[in-house]
DNA sequence: CCTCTGTGACCGCAATTTGG
DNA sequence: CCAAATTGCGGTCACAGAGG
């Protein structure tokens, strides 16, 4: 079944981004908090409904006085790649785009009924609900790529498609490879492109630099090690990509905003269950 | 004493910017 | 697209404090 479904509510605290290569539709069903799309920062309203394509790092935050409710759909691409035009939501330029419809628009509520739907469907498991549950996600992209092609034109479309489609292979080797010495020149080779052609690509196309979105990876992977591993801060510093532990310190305090250290006593107490690797 | 964690100074070079 | 200029990352070293 290519089609998963998840019912989750977020934290308040450390939540811990994380990327996936599936195409993902949060529906917010109840509560407040917000949704950090990389440096993008959204409030979240019940009835919200939020886009999240594959490599763009993400995630919800419950507001404590009220955490938020969600209903999270996530497919592969194959299933909408064949028609182009579905897949129009899913091609953007992160720095531009913006990843919430607002409740109040018919095309949030037209789209939060199906996925409604589609959760009632993967509940029951009537007969032959896979082939209901394939449908409504078509309808669920039609939906979404009326409502983006009026935010994003045509030329601009073919544009990100192409390039996403050459940085494609970048983003899945990065991944990869992160937790060994990884530089730009080495992906660059792989592809068979100049350095600085893949450095505008990057820029370009994920709206941060080659090294930023490697940064984050590593930290990230650190992040999820000192949740649910016992290793010391400096293993876990060399396994996450890390080729000494003072850049691993400065770069953990500069995302995270406190210590390695200090993030895991937090985590402790505040007994953080959720991290998610693709 | 040693180990682990964390910080500061410094330097070379890769990454990025700039200017053709 | 390339080359020169600049920036800032990440690596080394040194050291301090906490705790066993």
């Amino acid at each position: 079944m290519p089609v998963g479904i998840i019912k989750w509510t977020p934290n308040s605290l450390l939540e811990t981004f994380h990327w996936h290569t599936s195409f993902e539709i949060g529906y917010c069903l109840s509560g407040k908090g917000w949704f950090y799309f990389g440096d993008k920062k959204f409030s979240v309203n019940p009835g919200d409904v939020f886009i999240v394509n594959h490599m763009e790092r993400h995630i919800a935050q419950s507001d404590p006085e009220n955490p938020s409710q969600y209903i999270f759909v996530f497919f592969k691409k194959e299933l909408i790649e064949i028609e182009k035009e579905l897949l129009i939501p899913f091609f953007y330029s992160p720095r531009k785009f913006i990843n919430q419809i607002s409740s109040e628009l018919e095309a949030a509520q037209e789209i939060g009924r199906i996925i409604l739907a589609v959760n009632e469907e993967m509940e029951k498991k009537r007969t032959a609900y896979p082939g209901m549950i394939r449908s409504y996600i078509l309808q669920i992209c039609v939906l979404l790529s009326r409502h983006f092609k009026s935010h994003i034109s045509t030329g601009e479309f073919n544009q990100v498609f192409a390039l996403y489609y050459k940085l494609a292979p970048v983003l899945t080797y990065m991944h990869e490879n992160f937790r060994e010495p990884l530089e730009l020149s080495d992906v660059a080779k792989k592809l068979d492109l100049s350095s600085s052609r893949v450095r505008h690509l990057f820029k370009e196309i994920m709206g941060e630099g080659f090294k930023d979105y490697l940064l984050h990876l590593r930290v990230n992977e650190a992040r999820r090690l000192l949740l649910n591993t016992n290793l010391s801060i400096v293993d876990i510093c060399y396994q996450s990509g890390f080729q000494s532990h003072n850049p691993f310190y400065h770069a953990f305090q500069k995302i995270v905003g406190m210590s390695p250290g200090d993030y895991r006593k937090a985590a402790m107490r505040i007994n953080s269950p959720f991290c998610e690797s693709d």
